[in-house]
DNA sequence: CTTGTTTTTTGGAATGATTCCTATTACCAT
DNA sequence: ATGGTAATAGGAATCATTCCAAAAAACAAG
């Protein structure tokens, strides 16, 4: 366990808003100002290889870093891009989710995702808002989002 | 609907091996030999816009598609790659969770993609059999072990 | 059949997240 | 200190995907 490497779990462990390997670099050079992003990458990578951090890719294009292993799954916003937690209860319906997969498909299952997207709080009051706007004037035209790969 | 386009979909109407973009241009290319892998990542995009196609991400890199759009899920062998169709009847406990999950983050869920990991049939035999010969291995062997350092 | 207009395709270059490489540095036990 | 080992820094390479300008195709009258 180097001081980078403890560092970088350090702050991974201090958010929860599951930042980026670039977000991750940035955080780490405010205590740390040389090192390397292929530093953070490789200590990310072993970290997570050693249970102690989640890789999590929802297809947006770069992954997530999560320091909170306990089991549970992901919601992203389709507006803003916020990854929030989702408390899912795997333990009930998991296990006959499983035991169904196995039997109709043949493969042993050794683990399964649950991603959710979805209106953050915060972007669906705007939404609600631009569509009361919206229907007063009826000429309005918008593209946000921001995801792209 | 370009010849370019339709072909494209046809061919991958013929498979469901979820392949990548490159495995499409592939087997367009057997018929219309000029296309161009650009021409291919466009109309697969397009198509996917449309609700023809669905495109598939499950963190290895390359993105998959398929021509089959009903509802279902996805597992992934993690020994050979290949993935497979996951019928799973979402109709029943998918509501609830949903529902579940709005209560507890407050998000709008507009959808939610569920990915499972494991063994395929072929490579569970495989590993069946590499595990039974390590172990028969290890009986008739009384040598010494060969380590270094 | 021309001419002009719009849409699509090509082919190649650009992008960007991630990985790879190697000289240099930090670490550790003599 | 010295040597051996493990990790880092910095930058180059990779590779799926996207972007772009120019050529081709499709389309619409005249
Ligand atoms: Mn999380
Ligand atoms: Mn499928
Ligand atoms: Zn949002
Ligand atoms: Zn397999």
């Amino acid at each position: 366990m180097t001081k980078q490497r403890a560092l970088i779990l350090e702050e991974l462990r201090k958010v929860r808003t599951h930042p980026t390997a670039a977000d991750v670099y940035e955080a780490v050079r405010r205590c740390m100002p040389r090192i390397s992003l292929g530093t953070v990458y490789r200590n990310l990578d072993l970290l997570s290889r050693e249970g102690l951090v989640r890789r999590i890719d929802l297809g947006t294009g770069k992954k997530r870093y999560d320091a909170f292993v306990e089991d549970h799954s992901h919601i992203r916003c389709s507006s803003c891009g916020r990854v929030d937690d989702v408390p899912l209860h795997r333990a009930d319906g998991l296990a006959a989710m499983y035991h169904g997969v196995e039997r109709t498909t043949g493969y042993e299952v050794q683990s399964c995702e649950i991603d959710f997207v979805g209106l953050c709080p915060e972007c669906r009051k705007d939404s609600a808002a631009a569509s009361r706007e919206r229907s007063s004037r009826k000429n309005d035209l918008a593209g946000p989002e921001k995801t792209r790969k």
